[in-house]
DNA sequence: GAGGTAAATGCCACTGAGTGCCAAAAGACT
DNA sequence: AGTCTTTTGGCACTCAGTGGCATTTACCTC
């Protein structure tokens, strides 16, 4: 090959991409459930059995976007350098993470990722499901690279799962209620949610 | 009808938990996947079209026992007295729906159930949105008892997914470590990861 | 205890997701 | 050009899940 990216890599993305801007497409239109494989496969000019060799379902399509975001949590993770709580550290991996998405594109198609995913049980749960793993991966990573490997201390993994809530909670506010919409915007409200987690444990009802 | 629990309820119940029963013994004996619907409903001697009219999916049959602790949960929540925080608050409902659950075969159940879906991804996540979904319904009961309902204030949230996080702790650990694999033994190791919640703030790496 | 009612079940045909297999096509390299 | 390797398409198949309708079964009343 003299390229970097070959003539057939690129295809390949391509494909890929079309895939996916494709499919948010038609979830969003018709709706999830009443958009079959076989219509979008047609749309993009692709065999579904071509299709199941880039994706693994037909939520997995859809989830690609939020994906991509926690692939690059758990690259950043591995070379990031600990300052300060644990939780800071997982804080500024997950912004170091968004930091690295494309600027121009991204946030629209986890807009409507999200948006979809709300009115769908099966992308939800499966959107959660990849979050559980990757939270393993990262505790994976932790226990490798600074000895955290004590079973019985459950704070490495209540930490990340205070971090995947805000996360979550940041997300959704962003998803239902934006501001501008883009990554900064999202980035943002991470921030706010980041800076809630310790007042949350004194919280009073009354 | 004469007696409260009439001759088709009893029926109907008895033909629900051999089911579940029946789901999780082959499940665990062949594995999720290489058991079929048709295998189940014929050892069982019920139609398939009768299966689902008890459960929603394959994977429901086999997390029914789970979902009934989050039920007692979500019933507990809309009474409860509030005292201290409301961490403490989500901790002590919890504690009490588990303390519903009926002391024998209960705990058997949960114990078949999170072992299959720690290896079978599609069981872990309809488990993983069913948590969500509940946690969804206690928040709205949080906002129609307390009036919690400021759309900004991401911390009611925050703090039933930190008592959300103890608990997947506290089960994993329980399910793969018991002691004794009762409901107790689950009840002491939800106190235990409970009273880790604060500290984990503030927890440093190196 | 016979007869009517409503609920629960069974049966059948159907859709659509997902997979294995092998042949055909297309890019890569000499 | 020709050859090798990767990618794709087509086909047949399994199985989860659903709608519709006939059949059974518990319930209730007389």
């Amino acid at each position: 090959m003299n390229t970097a990216t070959s003539l057939r890599e690129r295809k390949k993305l391509r494909t890929r991409q079309a895939l996916i801007d494709t499919a948010l497409d038609r979830f969003t239109e018709r709706g999830f459930e009443a958009t079959t494989l076989d219509e979008l496969c047609a749309a993009v000019e692709v065999s579904k059995r071509t299709f199941f060799r880039y994706f693994a379902s037909k939520e997995d399509v859809a989830m690609a976007p939020t994906q991509d975001l926690w692939a690059a949590f758990l690259d950043d993770l591995r070379t990031r350098e600990p300052s300060g709580t644990l939780l800071e550290l997982y804080q500024e991996t997950l912004l170091a993470a968004l930091g690295r998405m494309p600027a121009e594109g991204w946030a629209d198609r986890v807009l409507l990722s999200r948006r979809l995913a709300a009115r769908t049980p099966s992308m939800n749960a499966h959107g959660l499901q990849f979050c559980d793993r990757t939270t393993r991966a990262a505790l994976d990573v932790l226990r490798q690279r600074f000895g955290l490997d004590d079973p019985h201390d459950p704070r490495p993994r209540l930490a990340l799962d205070m971090v995947v809530a805000a996360f979550h909670w940041a997300l959704e506010a962003w998803t239902f209620h934006p501001e501008r919409g883009d990554r900064d915007d999202l980035a943002g409200r991470l921030r706010d949610a980041f800076a809630a987690l310790p007042g949350t444990v004194a919280m009073t009802v009354a």
